[in-house]
Parts: C-alpha cells; structure tokens; sequence
DNA sequence: AGTCAAGGTCTTGTTACTTCA
DNA sequence: CCTGAAGTAACAAGACCTTGA
C-alpha cells in the first residue's frame, strides 16, 4: 500500500528558486515518510533518494535521520508507506538567488541591503556596524564598542567560541555584551561569575533585536552562505559561528515543529482510516454471510414469486418481508472518506466497494 | 578521467544555561 | 527560596558535497 499524500501548493512554490539555488532549505521541501506495513525505515522520501546522483542535499526526510542510523542503512522499504509532502508556504523564499555564492556586487539578502543602505556609516568606523539593540545603551557603550571591535574586527578569525567567551568573560564585559536597553533588567552578571576558570561553556542570550532580526532573516531564508553569514553577524555584532548555530537551532526548531504538526495530522488520518478498515471490514462480514445463507427465495412459497420482465428482479406479492422490487440487498451506505473532505480523494472508492463500481452484489438480483 | 584528502555545511542529538510558573 | 519544565545557545558526531591536487 503507498498512499501519496501532498499538502500545501507544491506546483506553485519554488520552480525558480529550485531551478536557481542547488540547495532548497529543508523548511522548502519537507515530507513525512510513515511506516505502516512494519517497514523498518521510514526514509521514504523520494527527493532523499535522488541524493547519490547529485540531488539536493537539504530535502531530506524528518524522519531519516541523517546521522547514524538512517543514512547508511539503505533499507528503503517503500512498500508500504504513507507519504505526506508538506510545502508550508510561509517558508517560501522570496529570493534565493544569493545561495549559490557567485554574486558579491548585489547584496543578497534584501533585509540587510536595506539595512547597511539605511545606515549611515560613520567615518571613525565605530559603531557603523552597530544595531539598534546597542546604541542607545549609553552606559556599556564603551565596553561593547571594545566588544564589537574585537569582534568585527575579525569576523573569520579562528579563535574558538569558548576563547572568545572567555576572553570576554576577562575583560570583565562579557556579562553585558551587546545587551540592549529592552534587556538592561535581565539578570546578566550572574553568568560571569561562575565561569573564572573557564571550563563551563558561556551561553549568552540574544537580545530580542537581534532574535527578531535572525527570525526576519530565517523567514527570507533558512540557509545563510559564507557572506551573508559573516554580514548577519557583523549587522548584529555577534560572530559568524553564532549566527550558524542560530540558523541551525532554528532551522531544527522548525522542523521538530513541523514534524508534530504532521505527526497530529498523520495520527488525525490513521485514525479515519481504521474507523474505515472496521467498516469495511463489518460490511464484508455482513455480505460473506449473507452469500452463505440459503437464498431468500428459496423460503417463499413458489406461487409468491415473480419476476419483473425488465430488471429481472424478483418481485413478490405477499407479505414474507422480502424486498420490493428494485429493492437492493444491501442498502446504499453512506460513505465517509478520510482527510475530512467528505469526498473522494481520488477514486479510491472505486477499488474500496470491491472493483464493482456500482456497490452492486450479485446477490442483488435473484433470478429464478 | 578517476581518486583522495581537506574544508565546509548540514542534520541530529546532547548538554548546559536561563527563564518562568 | 526551591524546583521542575520549557526554551535555547552551544557543541559533537556523522554524513555529504565541493574543490583542488
């Protein structure tokens, strides 16, 4: 059994941007693959298969899980698989010709083209790359214009995270570090204080300028390159790696989010589907053991029974209960079909009511 | 042209920290 | 004040791709 299921508008997203960009964001394509029949893999997406020969790399299935185990097992069994395709629109990019790296002339990500237009650099150089989550804070100016010009200083520089924390930490204004005036209440000193031997990992928390202005950027786009990556994070005095791990933590958020929500809509579905297999399943009983009986005529006094010339269906004259003429044995039942849309999908009720098309038992006409 | 190592990025999973009820 | 849950920044591991030798 493989039932193929698409949700959002698949035909109408994407056929520049995928014809652009080798490497949609995974938000881009997601689908589901759902073992029902006890496969044991549930990769069954088949942009993931169109890998080995130089496919996309980020259309991969949520439930294949890239590292370990789903990656090398191999054992796509597809035999029995529901698959859902979720193209959620909101993740559509606008414009994703900056992914392929080639263009430096035109900045690629239209929010911070207008960003670096909007603002005017100053000629000393400090501060031009300041956010709006900066200067306003007058009071840690000084430290974080030390801050930021050691960061943007070298934007690429190799030194480690935790070296940075910790450098940081010792110039004593790692505890305020690019912290805007919305978040001057937060409790900031407190992490600079149980890290003097710098083995516990920093963990600073973004202000809320710089969340909003990431979550802008992750909706134009869930994937940053090399240049954009180094722009966001000099835009948003935060190093490069920062801004990587946010887009990463992100772009995993979204999916985590994404595969419950299809984890609430598969479950919505299997459920509709085995309150049918049950109905389908009594009916079936029903109709087995109503061929199995004696045929109802047989119990009719002989005089009783008649046909009708047309039809050929028998009619009967007295009062036995047997059906009127034209009467169907089994009574047109009302059909309910899954996924809520209360009609047919497809046309799987065709094959659902027996390949008969027109619910008609051969019992339905009893001929003398 | 085929191969291999290096570098980069991705996903997935985990850890540690922060916030809040 | 204490505590557990939730959110999230940061990291590690493994896989894959690209590039240059």
């Amino acid at each position: 059994m493989e039932l193929a299921l698409s949700l959002g508008d698949s035909s109408q997203s994407l056929p520049s941007f995928l014809s652009k960009t080798p490497k949609p964001s995974p938000a881009l394509d997601f689908c589901i693959g759902l073992a029902l029949g006890g496969g044991s893999s549930a990769r069954s997406c088949s942009a993931s298969e169109t890998r080995k020969s130089g496919g996309p790399v980020n259309d991969r299935c949520c439930g294949g899980g890239g590292g370990g185990g789903g990656g090398g097992s191999g054992s796509s069994d597809s035999s029995s698989l529901l698959q859902l395709d979720l193209l959620p629109s909101s993740h559509v990019p606008r414009s994703c010709n900056s992914s392929t790296g080639n263009g430096s002339s035109h900045f690629p990500l239209p929010w911070l083209a207008e960003r670096l237009v909007s603002e005017p650099e100053s000629s000393s150089g400090r501060g031009k790359n300041l956010d709006v989550n900066r200067f306003p804070v007058p009071t840690i100016v000084a430290e974080d214009q030390d801050d930021a010009a050691a960061q943007s200083s070298s934007p690429n520089s190799a030194v480690s995270s935790f070296q940075m924390e910790f450098g940081m930490a010792l110039a004593g204004g790692g505890s305020k570090r690019s912290e805007p005036e919305g978040d001057a209440d937060r409790d900031c000193s407190r992490g600079s204080d149980d890290d003097e031997n710098g083995l516990t990992r920093k963990k600073l928390r973004l202000s809320k300028e710089q969340s909003a202005f990431l979550e802008e950027s992750f909706k134009e786009q869930s994937t940053l390159n090399p240049k954009q990556k180094i722009a966001l994070a000099k835009q948003l005095n935060l190093r490069p790696r920062q801004v990587e791990v946010w887009f990463q933590n992100r772009r995993a958020r979204t999916k985590l989010k994404q595969t419950e929500i299809d984890c609430e809509y598969l479950k919505r579905c299997c459920e509709t589907l085995t309150e049918e297999n049950r109905r389908l399943q009594k009916e079936l009983q029903e109709l087995r053991a109503l061929k199995s009986a004696p045929p109802f005529y047989m119990q009719l006094p002989a005089t009783t029974l008649t046909m009708c010339p047309s039809c050929e269906r028998v009619a009967t004259a007295t009062t036995t209960g047997a059906s009127p003429p034209g009467t169907n044995v089994s009574r047109p039942r009302p059909r309910s079909y899954p996924f809520g849309g209360g009609g047919p999908v497809g046309q799987q009720q065709g094959k659902a009511q027996g390949g008969q098309g027109q619910g008609q038992h051969p019992s339905d006409h009893v001929v003398k």
